[in-house]
RNA sequence: CGGGCUGUAGCGCAGCGGCUAGCGUACAUCGUUCGGGACGAUGGGGUCGCCGGUUCAAAUCCGGCCAGCCCGACCA
């Protein structure tokens, strides 16, 4: 009562952006930090979360004709070495195994023995090793195309880690492919980042842009690097997934080669695709509010908490049995392809304050059953999304509850859009672009005439990179802004994570 | 990896050379309450991040290391 007019998040996300997001991610108890440097340790209701994009995308994984299957954690240094390009690029961060034993030390310590030949590399990403199996598995046009998928951790040491955002370990899935032409390897890199946008827009409600990075930004080793971009509520960009087309590159570095149907020894063209438990950051920031985590009813944990009201010399028998059927009632029912998820919180705590553990946690709807209900058949209810409580009738809420699950699904898509296009600007001037990213975040959709030294300048100017050159341009060719150059297309300009 | 700040009970913090380390909150028990963060009483919980140094005496001063946060460079 004392604290009604104050927000379960401290700081608001107007007055402290980044740590509101940490407040979040403990206030819903999904990680915290570990012992190990830049590592986090992903509790119960984060992993939960974790689970149902990794079964709703290894679905759509599915339907598109590929299969799982898992790779080594450790790769070996020469094969990292044989990409030139890739190397450069993870070589700053990675971890790196140089013995396999540990002896007694002076000081009761242990110390590494048994130094490796060749040491081992923790996986940044899997191209080289899992090349090097392709290799083998490969010989014939027949075997093509190869359409493999791992969910794995990877490592990347990391300077900077902010919880599912950017840690040294994470978890994630990596698509690699084989494919005997180009236009083949093309046509799936595009299906897969297409499998994003809509994995995106579907169970996450978060609204992307697809398109295509600039050579600076772009995958080490990669010809082409697809990506979905999103906007947070802090108007950054937040890339959410990516999607390489690695041309013959990683193919002539691992020896992928096989017969055409002429006879022909030809080298395969692969791509890989992946997202990450960073796609958990992207959900947190693009939907939760300053009362702590809101989730998509299509990946919460739990879509329905039912809530008993128990009396301490009430009949709680009466209540929980009431509240067992109606749960039963509810399981029932389908949303989407699955029973509706429902659990009773029967801990003996507060009202109060267990209603307020599942609003931080995020359930989109909360139902609070008490005697008075009971006796006139009816829930007391509330929507995550939006303030205020409803009464329904029993029955009346279980026939609709599918619907409404629906309706906050689809609410937090129109919200996040709606958020998005509003910050999203088309500018035609220098000084223009200057003078919106001097006082602003956002989208900035401008004429750029294709040079890195301008990429450079606004990113040391004004910390904006280019998300990404947009697949669904309409604009053709105009004037570049900075240069006065011709320019192809327009791309969007934004600070990023 | 550079610059700044921080590390004391589960969480948030005070104490910053002095003898028995404290407060709020959370936790446990009891009572009164109970439909949006209750109140009272009692109680449990700490090698003051780690290692070393200075000192009669260190949570307190110094050095190193570890971890975290913010700002850069780098990145999913």
């Amino acid at each position: 009562m004392a604290k009604q007019n104050k927000t379960a998040i401290s700081p608001t996300r107007a007055e402290d952006y980044p740590e509101w997001y940490q407040q979040v991610v403990k206030a819903a108890d999904m990680a915290e930090t570990s012992a190990v440097r830049g590592c986090m340790v992903i509790k119960p209701w984060g992993y939960a979360i974790w689970e149902h994009i990794q079964k709703n995308l290894d679905n759509m994984f599915k339907e598109t004709g590929h299969v799982n299957a898992y790779f080594p954690l450790f790769i070996p240094k020469s094969f990292l070495e044989k990409e030139a390009e890739h190397v450069e690029g993870f070589a700053k961060e990675c971890a790196v195994v140089t013995h396999h034993r540990l002896e007694a030390g002076p000081d009761g310590g242990l110390i590494p023995a048994g130094e490796l030949d060749e040491p081992l590399i923790v996986r940044p990403t899997s191209e080289t090793i899992i090349g090097a199996t392709f290799a083998k598995w490969v010989q014939s046009y027949r075997d093509l195309p190869l359409l493999i998928n791992q969910w794995a951790n990877v490592v990347r040491w990391e300077m900077r880690t902010r919880l599912f955002l950017r840690t040294a370990e994470f978890l994630w899935q990596e698509g690699h492919t084989v494919h005997a032409t180009k236009e083949e390897a093309v046509e799936e890199t595009e299906k897969m980042l297409g499998v994003y946008a809509t994995f995106a827009r579907d169970y996450m409600a978060i609204p992307v842009l697809t398109g295509v990075k600039t050579e600076s930004e772009k995958f080490p080793g990669a010809e082409k690097t697809y990506c979905i971009e999103a906007m947070m509520q802090d108007k950054k960009a937040l890339q959410a997934g990516t999607s390489h087309f690695l041309g013959q590159n990683f193919a002539k570095a691992s020896d992928i080669k096989f017969l055409d149907d002429q006879g022909q020894l030809q080298y395969g063209w692969t791509t890989s695709w992946g997202v990450s438990t960073r796609l958990i950051g992207g959900l947190i920031m693009t939907h939760s509010d300053d009362n702590g985590l809101v989730l998509p009813p299509r990946l919460a944990p739990t879509q329905i908490v039912i809530l008993p009201v128990l009396h301490k010399d009430g009949d709680h028998g009466e209540v929980l049995a009431y509240c067992e059927a109606l749960a039963k009632d509810l399981k029932h029912t389908f949303y989407g392809d699955d029973p509706i998820r429902v659990d009773i919180d029967k801990r003996d705590i507060r009202g109060g304050e267990k209603s307020w553990g599942w609003v931080k946690k995020g359930v989109p709807l909360r139902i609070e059953v008490g005697p008075r209900d009971i006796a006139e058949n009816k829930i007391f209810g509330a929507r995550r999304d939006e303030d205020g409580k409803f009464s329904m009738d029993r029955d009346e809420f279980v026939a609709k509850a599918a619907s409404l699950l629906e309706e906050i699904q689809n609410g937090l898509l129109t919200r996040a859009t709606t958020l998005r296009d509003e910050n999203t600007v088309e500018l035609d001037s220098e000084d223009a672009f200057y003078d919106f990213f001097t006082n602003n975040a956002g989208f900035v959709k401008a004429h750029w005439n294709g040079s890195p030294v301008i990429e450079e300048k606004i990113k040391n100017d004004l910390n904006v990179t280019i998300r990404c050159i947009p697949l669904d341009d309409t604009d053709g060719e105009g004037v570049c802004i900075f240069s006065g150059e011709k320019s192809p297309r327009k791309v969007i300009f934004g600070k990023s994570y």
